[in-house]
Order: C-alpha cells, then structure tokens, then sequence
RNA sequence: GGGCAUUUAGCUCAGUUGGUUAGAGCGUUGCAUUCACAUUGCAAAGGCCACAGGUUCGAGUCCUGUAAUGCCCACCA
C-alpha cells in the first residue's frame, strides 16, 4: 500500500465526510458496541443571518473534539446540531437590503409576505451554514437537527409561556422600556450597547435654577425640579413648593422635589426630570407619584406638547429649541465636547429612546411553587424565585462555569437582574400566545322618571319617564346623531326601554335584557331615597329585604358581559340602563370595589349625555388558540432569547415527549422500550459558548430548565474567548483582518485550522490566530502523514494485522518511546477530561514530531536492519503509531481517519475505543 | 464610579495543587541533506517571569501594594 508523496487535504476530506456520513454513527443511536452512558453537547445555534466566521470555526472544533473523544470513550454520544432565528437580527438584515434594493420598508408589505421574505433569507442561511459545519468535520446528529422556529419548537415556547403565563411569572405591565425608534421594537436591557459620544451640554435657566442637558428636545415636559434633600444651597426650597417660571413655550408651574438621586456634585446639583423618556427620571416620578407626560413619538417626533415643535423630529428639532431659548434669554452657556454614553440597540438597530409601554415581562423576582424539581437543595414545591434558581446552580457547584472567574460575572449580573422584557414588535419570531376579545362599550343612564323626581326608588317597579325624562330622551337622540353603534342592549324596564326607542330607535337594533335592570329594592320599591341611601354601604353583600344585594346586580352583569363577549366580540355597543348596572360595570371592568364605585363622583355630573365608556378585554392564554370567534392574537414576537432558553430541552423534544407536569407518568413508561430523548439525554453536559453571551444565553437557559423541568441544563459550562488576529486585534470586516474559514480550508485543510484553533490558547482566553499559525499546522499534518508513509513502507502487509503482538523493549530507543507514550496518553487523556484543550494537543503534537518521529523513528533505522529487532521494532511502530492515531484524531478527524483506513483496520477511526496506557 | 482579568523569549502564547537547569509555535543564526518528510533534520542564540514588598527551606506560581493594558457592568440630568 502506498501513500503519496505529501497529504492533500482537499482530496481527502471530503470523501471521510461521506464515509463517517454512510456510517450512521453521528448518529448515537447507530453506534457500535454496548453504550449505556449519555454524552451530549447542545450545539449553540448559529444564528441565520449570514456565514460561519472564524468564531464559529472555534466552538464547532471545540464541542467537536469534546464529542469525538467521548464517542471514542464508549459513551452514546449525542452532539445536536441547530440554528437560531435570530428574530430582530434576521429581520433586521433583510429590512436592509429590502430598503438598498427596493426602497421599500416591511410596512409596505403584508406581514404574512414580508415573512415569506425573511423564511427565503433564513433557509438559504440555514444552508450555507451547515454546509460549512460539515466542512469543518463537525460530527454532529443531522438526524436531530433543530432550528428555534420550526413547529416543535414553537410549541415549546408557547407551552413555556403559557406555564410561567399561569404562574404569572410572566406578566404585562406598562414600564419603561428601551425603544428602538429605528427598528420599531423594545429591546432588554443586555442588547444595549453604549456608544461614546461628544454632543454640546446646555445650561439653561430654569425659574431661579441653572439646569444642564444634552437633550434640550425632552425638557418640554419638565414640571419637575429634583435637587438632593441635603443639598445646602437650596435648602430655602421646600419638597412640594411650586414655582413659576418661564420655560421654552411658555409660563409653567413648577414643583420642587427632593431626591437623593441629584447629584450634588454635578453641574449646579440640580436637575429637570422627563419620566416618560428616562429609566432614572420614571423611577424618581414613581417614587413621588408624579406626573408622567409622553414628549416623543415612537418615531422619534415631538408631540403635541412640544407646541410648534410639534411633528419635528427630535435629531433636528434640538438646535431650534436650543435657539428658542437662547432668544428668550434662558441659554446660560454651552459647554461643546461634553462626553457622555448613548444607548443603542447592538441588534443593528438605532438610539435608544426609552418610551413608556405595555409589554410583556419575566419578573425574576416572584416568588412561585416549583411544581417539580430534581436539583440538590431545591425541593419539589418550594417556594422560590428565578433569581434565586438561577444563583443556586452556580454556588452549589451544581453548573461549573471554566474558567471559573466568570462565575463572579455571573452572580454580579444575577444580582443587578431586571425583569426581563420579552415582547418584541417584529415579525420574525415567535408570536406570544395570547389572544383578546374586546367590546367598546358607552353606558347610558335612562332619563328622569317621576319616581326620581319625587325621590323614591323604583327598583323592578316599573316607572315612566317624567316628561322632563322625555326630553332628556330627546336630547340623548340629539347627543349620539354621530355616533354608530352595532348593537344597543336595554333594560327591559319601561324607563328605559323609552329612553332607548327614543334616542336609538331609528338606526340601530335594541335587545331588551332583564338582566339589565336596576337593583331590586324588594321592599324598598317606590320608598324614600334618603332611606336606600342609608342602606347602600351594607347592601352589598347583604340583600334589602326580600331584594337583592349589590352582589347578585354583578352576578348577573357578569353573566350579561360573558354572553355579550361570546356572541359580539370586536362589537361598539351601547347600554342604556340603571344606576345598579353602572356600578357594576365599574367593579367588573374598571376593578374598583362596591365603595369606591358608590363614592365615585362622576355619576352625578351632567354628563350622562355623553356616555361612560368601558373597554372590555378578555384575555386567553394557551398552547392553542382559543376557539370560537372574535380573538385576536397578540401582535408581538418573543425576544429570540426566550425560544434560546429552552434549547437544551426543546431540543431533546420537550414537551412532546416528556410533559413537565406529567412526570409520574413518564418515569413509569420508562420501563418498556428505549427511554425518550429527554429523559435519557438532559441534562446535558456541556455547553460550549462564547463569554460574551453569558447572560443573554447561559443564565437564560439555567433559568428555563430548572423552571420548567426542574433540572440543570448542563453540569459544565465552558466558555472560549475570542478568536483574534495575530495583533491581538478584533477581526472586523472594515480592518480587513478577517479570516475566512473556507478560505484557509481550501488551502490548508480542516485539520490544520482546527489543530491551530485550539492549540495554543487556554480556555476562555482570546484566541490569536494567523495563517502562520494555521501553515505551521498543515506542515504537522504532513509530518503525520510521513510518518505513515515510513511505518507502512517498512512492513508488509501481513505485519499491519499483527496488532496484538506482544513487543518488549529491546534497545534503550524501545523502552523511552514506550514510556513516552504511556505518558502521552495520560496526558492527552488528561487534558481532554479537565477541558484542557491546548494542553493535549501541545503533547500530542510534542509526542508525535518529537518523541516519536525525530528520536524513535531515527533511531528504528538501525533496528529495522538487524534481524534480531526487526519484528517487534516493526510492532513498535506500528502500535504507536495506531495510538497517536487515535489520540489526535478529536483534533485532527479527517488525515487520522484516512491513515487509519489504509493501516487496513476494520471499523472507523471515529469509533475506535480509546487508548488506555499501552503495555 | 464598580467589577473581572492580563503582564513570562523578537512576536503569539503554555506553565492545574509553590519543588531541580522556566517551555512550545513562529521568527532569527549556523550546519546538514539523493535516506518517510525541504511542508525536513541537527544545533545555537534569546527570559532579574511588569515593578516593589511579604509568607516560605524554596515563589513565574501564594499574599499586599503600585503601574500599564484589555474587557464587563453601572451611568450624571
């Protein structure tokens, strides 16, 4: 058997893909042997908004490594491959080559359209991406391949949120948020970067203060005046005084308020606050319960406050305000270079305008149940909350961090957590599983009845209008001329019934309903008002003799209001009707109690002409949608990070095949047949990642395991730094210093660049890379492959099955090579179990060029020729070569496979148990 | 402002619990070579292990401080 003179790469890797490919045993289920222990790494899914770079070249050799060297160990190596939609940074990508091209934004398209686009984008990603995965050996399970918005994985997330929606864990609330005036979406706060910045700083005079800003354009609103409670200069100032002064459109009131948030030392110590655009300035207002005012549009454009700034936007709007003031003689001075941070969305998005909106939260402080937990120190049903779950996996040592400084990072950024805001107003993503039914509705109070003008009380006694009532009747019909409503419901009871003929008759269907009728007094009926009244605070509960209580009036409205929801959902309808009615209306929809409602002044304002208007909002949330007609589903996507969290586990086919809930059940199944995916796979047990997405990522995932299957998502994490040139530089696009996996591929081989990935960085260290480095490589690849060429070419073919031959040191060169592969071994296999990458390949590559080749195989030379020592010489170096084989071949997959091949060995190298310490 | 790390040969980096003469790759210099490999071999030069203290029989390694560099978090209107 001969081998070529040198070793080409690019004729060989291709073809030991396909054969490792044919084998099935990327595959665990298909691997030979009695395997009963799980191995499994999760791939991090590369998101799919482009090609693999470098970094990604990094992890696939990492995890590859880590995987082959288990496999070779016995284990039922599972190494699941996926990719990540990416939502705002997929989207986002396309939105801008849709505006190059076409000049087009998505809102010029039909969502469903626009999604088509995107899908197109994204498999065409997919594709070039795991193209590239293969190039680089990945020995990865394509069988179970996932991608974080395909079905069974929505189906995850929609069953995740709909758990944590029922634990109310998830919740909706009106906050601060960061808003992205370009991408038109909310973002969390970890996908902000802050960019250095040199903007003018004002000083303005603000009533007898100085106040500084850089952003002139958000001060409209500005009725506040914050300055520390110890602040000696303004100690005449009294919390809650109010002042008058003249302010850019105009005279104001101001009120002062004191707040250990101003800075004494900053500027004149005393500061204007804007809640509505500033986390800060929204947490001051809250604390004080002030006013909170909109100043910006979600475009970025000044509203109606702003006066004649009105529609401008704010970027251009800001020199003119600031010439305003300056004509008014309230610019004190400018201060030009002033440098400070701007917040921008890193999702390739624009400033970050904070705004105030209802959005979706994760509230990482709320205590809950664990409904099931198999972590040590947490019992099924304790009560605890994310924070904690997510800081007592990495202090009990139950999730090791490497290299472990990062767990430092970690719990800092546990403690400094927010609720995480998880709605997003794009397209591409997961849309929330939530669904609402709404019906406007505008109440009205019949007109006067004779009862009413004597002062008694009707209740089911059925009083006529009063003429003055009839006028009112009139004028109501007057009042509404321009209103349209679909459908009109009515008392049943006269007064009403007139009321609503009257005003409505003529252009709009009535529904009479007795439901709706006014309290029934029972034995009050017709008696004195002033007498009922009395009675009211104790009527809610309690009847009025043989009467009903407050209590059975929203019985019934209830059950009025879930009818009027099932039958005419996304319906304007008006009600005329009672007082009773009314107040229960406020209690069910407006959540007030029976004693705010009766205290509630409103109703005895004129302007019952009008209306009192209630929004009725059913809310659904499921795995499914609801059924029946008239819901809408929630417009917003999930933060891809939500989908990500549930990777180690959606992946391994929750819920499908193991239901959280359901664990009794499934554990008993497991008896017959094979144990499902989940069961036997997760948790898994390693996560290989970058640092840079420890909290985006890692602390997401350990949060949504434990959470929902009470398990740990991994028991290590291992973190690789980044892959740098070899300045130390970052590689970049526009430094020209990048390196094209493909590109060093095609000229050195996979094998060289892997091998030169790990070799020379320890963990979580920046990786210096260049394509010496990558050369050297390939020049030790070649070296392997000599060395080969030297074994086979000194033994015929017969001596290539001799592999159990017992050999023993004759010669001195005998006995340290065996040493020095016994030692080789333990190293390598040392390094490989303590993540010590570099380290096993630095002995491998030392063992290989330097023990083996340059001294043994020097020195078999001379023993090659005497007959004495040929034979067990010739088992030498064959045996070591064999082991150096297997050693190298997590590093180096495909040029160790194709030697192995023609060393005529019957199974695949992949698949080969590993060395122990030879004989 | 707070935190985390780094500093070892010309360059890029190893050096796990403190233990002989501190290592590798690349580069440099000299020599060799029809020999498995010039994508080679042999040899050499090159380090007060950032600096200053301390602990120890013994410190690149542990402790304290200083300096430089990098990164992360917070953010001041």
């Amino acid at each position: 058997m001969e081998l070529e003179k040198s070793y080409d790469a690019s004729k060989t890797e291709g073809k030991i893909y396909q054969t490792w490919l044919d084998s099935g045993y990327f595959n665990p289920d298909n691997l030979p042997g009695e395997r009963k222990e799980p191995y499994t790494i999760i791939m991090p899914p590369p998101n799919v908004t482009g090609t693999l770079h470098i970094g990604h070249a990094l992890f696939a050799t990492i995890q590859d490594i880590l995987i082959r060297y288990q496999r070779m160990q016995g284990k039922k190596a599972l190494w699941l491959p996926g990719t990540d939609h990416a939502a705002i940074a997929t989207q986002s990508k396309v939105e801008a080559e849709l505006y190059k091209k076409e000049k087009k934004t998505r809102f010029d398209f039909p969502r469903e359209e626009f999604l088509k686009l995107v899908e197109n984008y994204a498999q065409t990603s997919h594709d070039i991406i795991i193209g590239q995965l293969k190039r680089l050996g990945a020995s990865a399970d394509w069988s179970r391949e996932a991608y974080t918005l395909d079905e069974q994985r929505n189906l995850a997330v929609r069953t995740a949120f709909k758990n944590m929606y029922v634990d109310e864990i998830i919740y909706r609330g009106a906050r601060i948020v960061n808003w992205d005036p370009k991408l038109k979406t909310t973002v969390s706060d970890d996908e902000i970067e802050y960019v250095e910045q040199k903007d003018p700083f004002f000083h303005f005079k603000y009533g007898p203060f100085t106040i500084g800003t850089v952003r002139p354009e958000t001060k409209f609103g500005d009725k506040y005046v914050v300055m520390h409670p110890k602040d000696e200069r303004y100690k005449q100032y009294k919390h809650g005084q109010k002042i008058e002064l003249e302010w850019i459109n105009g005279p104001l009131t101001a009120t002062i308020i004191k707040d250990e948030a101003a800075d004494m030392e900053f500027g004149s110590g005393v500061m204007t606050i804007t809640p509505a655009h500033s986390a800060i300035d929204f947490e001051i207002a809250k604390r004080h319960g002030l006013d909170i005012k909109q100043v910006i549009d979600e475009r970025g454009c000044l509203l109606a406050i702003a006066g004649d700034f009105e529609g401008q936007h704010i970027k251009k709007a800001r020199a003119a305000i600031v010439e305003k003031l300056k004509t008014k003689g309230l610019l004190v001075k400018t201060d030009e270079g002033y440098l400070h941070n701007v917040s921008t969305n890193s999702r390739g998005g624009g400033i970050i305008e904070p705004q105030i909106k209802e959005q979706w939260f994760i509230d990482v402080n709320k205590e809950f149940s664990i409904k099931h937990s198999e972590i040590a120190g947490i019992q099924t049903g304790q009560m605890v909350t994310l924070k904690q779950l997510m800081r007592h996996m990495v202090q009990e040592g139950l999730i090791k961090i490497i290299p472990e400084h990062f767990e430092k990072i970690y719990f800092h950024w546990i403690d400094n957590l927010r609720d995480w805001c998880i709605s997003r107003q794009i397209w591409y993503g997961h849309q929330i599983p939530v669904w609402y039914k709404k019906i406007d509705i505008t109440y009205f109070v019949h007109g006067t009845t004779t009862d009413n003008e004597e002062k008694k009380s009707s209740g089911h006694y059925d009083a006529d209008l009063s003429e003055l009532g009839k006028e009112q009747s009139n004028q109501l019909k007057e009042a509404v001329k321009e209103q349209k409503f679909d459908i009109v419901f009515c008392s049943d009871l006269q007064r009403a019934r007139k009321t609503a003929e009257t005003a409505f008759g003529d252009k709009t269907e009535i529904i009479f309903d007795s439901r709706l009728r006014e309290i029934n007094y029972g034995e009050l009926t017709r008696q004195n008002e002033g007498k009922v009244s009395a009675m009211k605070s104790g009527a809610v509960e309690k009847p009025f003799p043989k009467g009903e209580s407050y209590r059975d009036v929203e019985k019934r409205i209830k059950n009025f209001l879930e009818e009027i929801l099932k039958k005419y959902p996304n319906k304007k309808i008006a009600i005329v009707a009672h007082q009773g009615p009314q107040l229960a209306l406020d209690v069910l929809i407006k959540k007030l109690t029976w004693q705010e409602a009766f205290a509630n002044d409103w109703r005895n304002t004129k302007a019952w002409q009008a209306g009192w208007e209630y929004k009725l909002n059913e809310i659904f949330c499921d795995v499914n949608p609801p059924t029946g007609e008239g819901w809408t589903q929630d417009s917003d996507t999930l933060d891809t990070w939500f989908s990500s969290g549930l990777w180690t586990f959606s992946t391994l086919g929750w819920p499908s095949s193991a239901k959280a809930s359901d664990f009794a059940k499934t554990t008993s199944d497991k008896s017959e047949g094979k144990p499902d995916d989940l069961s036997f796979y997760h948790p898994t047990d390693v996560m290989e990642t970058g640092y840079d997405i420890l909290f985006f990522w890692v602390a997401r995932m350990i949060l949504m395991s434990t959470y929902h299957i009470g398990q740990i998502p991994f028991k290590t994490v291992y973190l690789h730094g980044l892959v740098r040139d070899k300045d130390r530089q970052k590689m970049s696009k526009s430094k020209g210093n990048v390196i094209d996996p493909l590109g060093v591929i095609d000229t050195f081989g996979t094998d060289a660049l892997r091998f030169a990935l790990i070799f020379s960085s320890a963990v979580g260290n920046d990786i210096p890379l260049s394509e010496d480095k990558i050369k050297g490589m390939k020049h030790f690849a070649n070296k392997l492959w000599n060395i080969a060429r030297f074994v086979l070419a000194n033994m015929g073919s017969q001596e290539l099955r001799i592999m159990n031959y017992e050999y023993k040191p004759l010669t001195k060169a005998d006995e340290e090579i065996i040493d020095a592969l016994k030692f080789a071994v333990d190293e390598v296999t040392e390094g490989l179990e303590n993540f010590q990458l570099h380290a096993a390949a630095q002995k491998i590559y030392q063992f290989t060029w330097h023990s083996f080749a340059d001294i043994y195989i020097e020195a078999s030379k001379q023993q090659l020729v005497n007959p004495e020592q040929k034979e067990n010489t010739q088992v030498i170096l064959l045996n070591s070569l064999l082991i150096i084989l297997e050693l190298l071949h997590p590093f180096m997959p495909f040029i160790t496979e194709e030697i192995w091949s023609k060393l005529n060995q019957k199974d695949l190298l992949m698949v080969t148990k590993w060395p122990a310490s030879p004989v």
